[in-house]
DNA sequence: TGTACATCAGTGAACGCGCGTTCACTGATGTAC
DNA sequence: TGTACATCAGTGAACGCGCGTTCACTGATGTAC
């Protein structure tokens, strides 16, 4: 049944406590999304009495950073390993064309495929977070890698000068917003499974067009 | 001080309840956003017991697909209206592009001027809503709006009729993705303040591009 | 190798909070005669 | 015009819920001698 386990222990000392929070917290984020990240059911999946969770957490939301530091993290990884993915031969530019739209698809298969994950990266604390709070994706591993891949893209001549400032906020944003719609906005309660597929590439299309130029 | 009123009426009958509360309700949202709504909280600004509005509304969830669909409704009208002030004098493909311009533009007005009704308008229930529920964006007045600006567009020959399918979805992820990152994601953070405009007209700039073709 | 003791890790009962919702009710209103 | 009464609109106390957090505590561990 749907019945949250107790999930007793065999030591009295666990040994891994703070991993194994963090993870439990992961795990409810993965299927509830952030709301779902709450300090007793956490404890009570360990197998622990919440109390102890203040051991290794000054408060709840601070467990809520740890996830979302994780899945900052695994957003990163998603776009790396679609960059990579992309042979290197050919025209240079055609390669660097290549490699922005798999940083989107990247971005776009994660957020596919851990929603719940996705959704607590991009969760905020609701007031008064303090200024040396956790990192967010604008500071993270993955924007860089996307800034540096629009450079590329420019030092090939397949964009124009003018078009590079702002490119990254624009590519972001269009990656962004169909995530976001799809999740859990009106995209995905409205559009056919089949046609999924088709806009998506759509509108990564159409972001390409407007970065670009044409190869000769 | 904050400390909530409790504004007592004159008469036992309020005589116009249900939109008193619709009206409270509203202004939670627009201050705190979809979480602000809060039954409770609402009938004590109208001065009023909480039961009180079991009369008008079935559960607390009714109330915020009250406020979802005013929200929905005020930002079909920022959009209208932005288009609407475009110009009709001139060459009618740029009239077209101007006015899709437009349409983005007004979206975007209203996520900046309303953010906590805006994301009113995109909220969702947790769970299983019943398919009967309340209208969303995707088929509100707004989206018929920006359906048919780039039938016009087509229409005038500024856009080529292959990248006409699925051009709302991109348009919309887009300038979707630019507000929500903008409102309570790291954009809104990280950008200083006099940035913002620039990459806002960037976004939409690249956005245009990708969706058209430039006139003779 | 054996043991005393400081330290560390986790317990469990309890608190206050604000919420949505239900209950049996009372006060106000308007309509039939 | 006056009044009885059904109906409608709102009351207020209470319920259970699950949460974050605090408290004084006990069980386990490892290190000094």
């Amino acid at each position: 049944m749907a019945t949250p386990k107790t999930a007793p222990r065999d030591r009295y000392h666990h040994g891994d406590l703070r991993n194994a929070l963090t993870e439990a917290a992961c795990e409810l984020a993965r299927v509830g999304g952030p709301a779902a990240v709450v300090l007793r059911e956490v404890a009570r999946r360990v197998g622990v009495s919440a109390t102890a969770a203040y051991r290794y957490f000054a408060a709840a939301d601070d467990l809520v950073d740890e996830v979302k530091h994780v899945a900052l993290a695994r957003l990163a990884e998603s776009i790396e390993r679609a960059v990579n993915a992309v042979p290197l031969e050919g025209d240079p530019g055609d390669v660097a064309v290549a490699r922005l739209r798999a940083s989107g698809e990247g971005y776009l298969d994660f957020a596919f495929s851990e929603p719940g994950l996705f959704q607590t990266a991009f969760s905020h604390e609701e007031i008064e977070h303090a200024p040396n709070e956790g990192k967010d994706f604008a500071e993270s591993a993955a924007f860089q890698i996307f800034s540096g891949l629009l450079d590329e893209v420019l030092a090939t001549g397949r964009m124009k000068p003018e078009a590079r400032p702002g490119a990254e906020i624009a590519g972001w944003s269009m990656v962004h917003g169909f995530a976001v719609l799809s999740i859990d906005g009106p995209l995905g309660r409205h559009l056919p499974e089949e046609m999924k597929g088709f806009v998506r590439q759509r509108a990564i299309d159409i972001l390409i067009r407007g970065l670009t130029v044409p190869g000769d």
